[in-house]
DNA sequence: ATCCTTCCCTAACAAGTGTTTGGTAGGTTA
DNA sequence: TAACCTACCAAACACTTGTTAGGGAAGGAT
């Protein structure tokens, strides 16, 4: 017998597991996830809530899937552009550019991220959450460092006022951001740089 | 009779209730709302749950009560600068210096404000957050307009986009910001002037 | 034809929810 | 002293919550 830490659904198809974790994650983005009944999720799925226990084993699972799919793709992305070598002003362009490319895949997921992820994160369960915070951390804080050191960035900010000025700038977006809304991520992420990087006055 | 709407607590004292109503508003603002239970909150301050609807009549109540005064005071002071008459650039300065001294005073209710009124605001009840939220982007919006036919900003970038960066720069601060921790809400508001206006990167 | 697997339903459970009701200790007023 | 008011407690209420147990329909495999 394989040690198999999931007791249930050991049978269910990865594809309407999917399926039913996008419709959760619309719903807890929506409503917040401890207004969220897991009667609501099954309604909108088209289901009965009992039902849902075929394929998860619990509502904070759902949640917990969710959030380390949207983590895991994130830093996929985050650590191609970390290796790649760049100067730190193209660090941040690649970074911010990334990360609003995520906003769009993952909207709902990153709006939970945002409204939840601060009580989530003291449970043992979701402890990802903090070092994947610390990690997102080091690379921004230390791209920033690294450009300021450089010539490339201002040196009269305080540093950490600088990184979560431009943290929550981006990551913000995502909650009136909608997919196919006239703006490409890549055209937000453009006026989104050109702004942090020049500012929003005329240059004098 | 005169025509009270409040059925409850009518001799009720306003110290206790603004004692009760800060304890709560520090309760909703760590856990959510919906997450938050009556029990919790009087747990904090030091009472029975039941005991609490001596003063309120419904836990809704209190989260009613915490924002309009909140927004109450926010729009005191908006008002007062939008009434000073003053340009665009140096209004979109008053209002961002005005918002982080209203992060310094209300952080709680704007961390509350931040995380729920999206889902509030199709309550009837809270339908006022609908109503600020518009005459505050019109605010903002008509500012930032006066400002780029005036030549003080910059004429290439979406100006709603422009709006929503600026809005979302100023107001997830509340998500970190703790009184008393080194930086005054002035010194704040400077800083992050000095990075919406000009941008971080160096000069070339 | 039989069995097995997949996916869902019906029906209930225990725990926790916001809220109400009746009572009461202690101070204030008459 | 008696009446009253304020601010609370004790105990319960009806309801919603996440979750479970048992069963069954549909379809493929044997």
């Amino acid at each position: 017998m394989p040690t198999n830490k999931k007791k249930t659904q050991v049978t269910a198809s990865p594809e309407r597991r999917r399926e039913l974790l996008a419709t959760a994650a619309e719903v807890f983005a929506a409503q917040g996830y401890n207004a969220t009944t897991v009667r609501r999720i099954a309604d909108e799925a088209g289901l009965l809530a009992g039902s849902l226990y075929y394929h998860f084993d619990s509502k904070e699972s759902m949640l917990d899937e969710i959030l380390s799919a949207f983590l895991d793709e994130l830093w996929e992305g985050y650590d191609g552009v970390l290796a790649a070598g760049l100067g730190p002003r193209e660090t941040i362009e690649a970074l911010v550019t990334e990360s609003f490319r995520e906003i769009d895949r993952h909207r709902a997921a990153v709006a939970i991220y945002q409204k939840e992820s601060r009580h989530l994160a003291v449970l043992p369960r979701f402890r990802y959450l903090t070092e994947s915070q610390q990690k997102f951390e080091k690379a921004w804080l230390g791209t920033l460092e690294r450009g300021v050191a450089a010539g490339a960035f201002r040196t009269d900010l305080d540093i950490r006022l600088t990184y979560r000025f431009v943290r929550d700038t981006v990551w913000v977006a995502a909650s009136w951001y909608r997919p196919g809304g006239g703006h490409s991520p890549e055209e937000i992420a453009r006026q989104y740089l050109s702004m942090v990087l020049d500012g929003i006055a005329v240059r004098t």
